[in-house]
DNA sequence: TATTGTTATACTCTATAACTATA
DNA sequence: TATAGTTATAGAGTATAACAATA
């Protein structure tokens, strides 16, 4: 596979950040198509994957999972039944506050987590064992800078 | 907003293709999360927007859109069908086959597809402008990367 | 007989509105 | 009166199955 850090296309002086932004929109779209196409056979859904990922990090109530993930709170309602259902997590009520719920992740959560991680993970990291160790390199730093961009 | 470029946590002697994979997925579902909630206000669904860019290619048939897309024949009919109620696509019989179509963008699709992009890209493009010239190399490179990477 | 495209129907996911209970 | 969560219902978007027209 070629090598991409050398390639011309980017003047000294500088690059238009409206240009890179047609770029980088267009990759990481095509790029996140890709990942969820190769991602078939999951036990779970998609919605289902980011609640756990998000539970991973500690008990939350239904309304703070909805404002995450910009879902209303029928449809987080659905999707905590399902993942209860499967017995992925966890509910109980709040301790100070009778009309909300806790919501955990379970031992079987946790692990349905790491199998769809690496299930998820696998088409990526074959692709990307083959690049050059700049272009790892190049990747690694722009993961890092895209998350600092989209964390708001 | 801070740097990344030279930020720690990478040994000289190589980076991890499966820790790589799992950082690069994460950075780019999360991005294209951000997109796909920012581009809201646009005339056309997501749906209807990718075979408008498919389209500016050149005409197609629906069963050749419908394989790009990675969806059924009748997802591509009904999506076809509101294109054409829209007046961004035309349709006319193929010269050779009868029983194909042929899709062609309009000059109003064509307008609604560039309105569509600079919308989506706005989020992105202010975001990139507060960035280090450094970093912005790197998320040029990394984009070119990625583009390699998921076109198989 | 195989292929292209359409129609009919059902399923999934999401949203808004109405409801219950707690604060 | 306001808020957390549930239930009821409707609207996108997708899929499979059955069909019509053409190769």
């Amino acid at each position: 596979m070629t090598t991409s850090t050398g390639d011309a296309g980017h003047p000294a002086d500088g690059i238009r950040p409206d240009i890179l932004a047609i770029e980088l929109r267009t990759a990481v779209m095509r790029t996140s198509r890709r990942l969820r196409i190769e991602a078939t056979g999951d036990v779970i859904t998609p919605g289902q994957y980011t609640v756990l990922a998000h539970l991973r990090a500690g008990s939350q109530t239904l309304r703070e999972l909805a404002e995450r993930e910009h879902v209303q709170a029928p449809s987080m309602t659905r999707i905590v039944n399902a993942l209860t259902d499967q017995g992925f997590v966890s509910r109980s009520a709040h301790p100070d506050d009778g009309r909300q719920i806790l919501v955990w992740i379970t031992p079987a959560g946790e692990e349905v987590l790491n199998e769809a991680r690496s299930q998820r993970t696998a088409w990526l990291a074959q692709r990307v064992a083959v690049l050059s160790e700049g272009d790892r390199l190049t990747l690694s730093r722009a993961a890092h800078i895209m998350q600092e961009l989209s964390a708001k």
